[in-house]
RNA sequence: GCCGACUUAGCUCAACUGGUAGAGCAACUGACUUGUAAUCAGUAGGUUGUGGGUUCAAGUCCUAUAGUCGGCACCA
């Protein structure tokens, strides 16, 4: 997918036709008054603010007519200068230009530019000419709260691409089409795996038995991995007392994020949003040598946030789910080396997955909002420095961003790009002096005195639900054999004849673990064939009058047209490795 | 939650400016008895998300509500 923000010439010819867009929306809106109009990575938008007026679906098409209209005009883009003061008086009646100049430090010239009747501040460069801006599309439009502050006014956004030809144009409009195709949401429902229901309620998903088995086999894969590295595994309920919240300080934070409280027999109880403060009362519940750190308690744990309506997203972003939970107990020594074995484990597992675009964010606090933050600003520092250098160490390349850190530590996050461009969070690692300070653990240190454990709270595949979400995106829905709800499916040429053979077949195969069904319904072999492929199943097994003779089975696999015939025993041998191995199945 | 849009059969979609719903696939029944991406014929299936309203007449207009979609805000 282009990204428009880190090609130079695309940037410019970008920025130039949101300079276009403004002049076709004042041509059509004369009392519109202007915001921003950035590029970023999907292509441009402008904010404006059209006082009473809204962008509906249908203004985007005469928007971009008059747009055409203004860039066959074929106007020079020309760039003046003027001072500071002489940009405020002549703007003084348009608060949005005041707001912006008022920022430049006083003394500065402000560029400006102009294109037949229209001007606009800005720090270009632009193209030369509005000739050059033919080949754009208007993609999407709008609401956006002025400087991203939901107290503010709600200004009109309206989102575009541009491209130096019409060809590139079409090719990206249509890359676009194709990761439409790749949504979760769709696949999901042709894979048959997860459903929501308005009567069960909204981001409420129901696993069905295909996208069950998925996440069952992903479970066991992130435990035996776990339990490799020394984790401990346990169950909590997801009811619980709103006192853990309360000592947590998590109530305060997110009440509104949660499930409404409950009330029975003078006690609350809540449907719990997260599980650290059990694992924090289970950590306490008996008393820890400084020799039995770092003790980690893992737990495939489903949790319950009453995400905002606006933020519901499949399974990506749902108000039950299920997270594939840690927190590490550890001395202050131990931290470089714990947070390097999870980073460790983080980049094992993306390698079996084949993940590839993936970055690792450094997520801070930011200081302008201390407020929101538990801690003093020295132990902030101490940990933000602590996670920074374990990944400098490690040589992982990462970003810093300030305002992501969680309100009781900075965190690692690694964040990968769904297929609708939504940058999300997959993994997480967050250092924590809180909550053991909130619950007081203690561990006894080698001269017998009564210590503070560090926290490390991590989660590997996420949610598994948005692990399930962003591997059907990646995988296009064809899953690795060892992971494939349906891995094989046995069809006799005649659904009498080759019945018996076929059931064998099937029997042996499910003996041995597989995940097998036998299609001998009254259809033609080119059918059970095409319902097959089309299900994405891996492998196809024909059995007709020659496999009968000789106890042999012809496999086709999903995506190809090739056939191969081989006896039943080398087949059950190749299917063995296949799964065994966690071969990644890639196909063309 | 905010701005905008959408919601018609199990699924994917039709139905001009209001004139009481139609197709393909799936399902079911029957015929055919199949060698690698769709055999043929028939049957059944919808108070057009839900509740109000306007109208002689509403899938179509108004209104409320739910869900979904695109962004914004949020994301422990």
């Amino acid at each position: 997918m282009v990204n428009f923000k880190e090609n130079e010439e695309l940037s410019i010819l970008n920025h130039s036709c949101a300079h276009l867009m403004a002049q076709a929306v004042k041509h059509l809106y004369p009392h519109a008054k202007f915001w921003v109009g950035p590029v970023v990575e999907e292509g441009f938008y402008y904010d404006i603010d059209l006082g009473d007026d809204v962008i509906r679906d249908e203004d985007i098409a005469k928007i971009e007519k008059e747009m055409k209209k203004c860039a066959k005009s074929n106007k020079r883009i020309v760039r003046h200068e003027i001072s500071r003061e002489e940009a405020l008086e002549q703007f003084k009646d348009d608060p949005y230009k005041v707001d912006l100049i008022s920022r430049m430090p006083e003394g500065t010239n402000i560029s400006m530019y102009t294109q037949g009747d229209f001007t606009d501040l800005c720090r270009g460069p632009h193209v030369e000419t509005t000739k050059l801006l033919k080949n754009f599309k208007l993609l999407k439009h709008s609401g956006a709260y002025w400087k991203g502050d939901k107290n503010n006014k709600v200004l009109q956004r309206i989102y575009g691409c541009c491209f130096p030809t019409k060809e590139e144009l079409e090719a990206h409009l249509a890359d676009l089409e194709d990761a439409k195709q790749r949504d979760h949401r769709k696949l999901g429902k042709e894979m048959d795996m997860f459903m929501f229901s308005e009567v069960v309620g909204a981001g409420l998903p129901m696993w069905k038995p295909n996208g069950f088995t998925v996440r069952r086999l992903l479970s066991d894969y992130i435990m035996d991995k776990e339990l490799e590295q020394g984790y401990q595994h346990v169950l909590t309920p997801s009811v619980v007392s709103t006192e853990l919240y309360k000592i947590s300080g998590h109530l305060a934070h997110y009440k509104d994020d949660m499930f409404p409280i409950m009330e029975r027999d003078g006690m609350e109880y809540c449907l719990r949003p997260m599980n650290c403060p059990e694992h924090m009362i289970m950590y306490k519940s008996t008393l820890h040598s400084y020799r039995d750190l770092p003790i980690r308690i893992a737990e495939i744990a489903h949790d319950f946030r009453f995400e905002a309506g606006g933020a519901l997203t499949g399974i990506e972003r749902s108000r039950s789910f299920t997270q594939n939970d840690s927190h590490i107990f550890c001395r202050p020594d131990q931290i470089a080396d714990e947070i390097k074995d999870v980073t460790k484990l983080i980049l094992d597992v993306y390698k079996d997955f084949n993940f590839q675009q993936y970055s690792f964010r450094l997520s801070l606090r930011d200081p302008e909002n201390a407020e929101k933050y538990f801690g003093n600003d020295a132990l902030w520092e101490k940990s933000e420095a602590e996670l920074r250098e374990v990944l400098k160490e490690m040589g992982v390349p990462f970003y810093e961003a300030v305002g992501e850190a969680a309100f009781y530590g900075p965190k690692i996050d690694v964040q990968v790009r769904s297929a609708l461009g939504h940058d999300v969070t997959l993994s997480t690692i967050q250092l924590d002096y809180q909550l053991p300070e909130r619950f007081e653990l203690e561990y006894v240190s080698s001269d017998n005195q009564k210590l503070r454990p560090v926290v490390i709270h991590r989660a590997i595949l996420g949610s598994l639900d948005r692990f399930v979400a962003f591997l059907m995106e990646e995988t296009k829905g064809s899953l690795p054999l060892w992971l494939a709800p349906k891995q094989l499916v046995v069809i006799p040429v005649h659904q009498e004849k080759h019945y018996d053979y076929a059931k064998r077949v099937m029997m042996e195969l499910r003996r041995m673990g597989m995940r097998v069904e036998i299609d001998a319904r009254n259809e033609k072999l080119g059918y059970r064939v095409r319902e097959a492929q089309i299900n994405k199943i891996p492998y196809q097994i024909v059995v007709g009058d020659g496999e009968v003779e000789n106890e042999s089975v012809t496999i086709r696999k999903r995506g190809t047209r090739k056939t191969e015939q081989l006896p039943l025993e080398q087949a059950k041998e190749r299917f063995a490795q296949e799964i065994d191995s966690k071969a990644l199945f890639i196909m063309e």
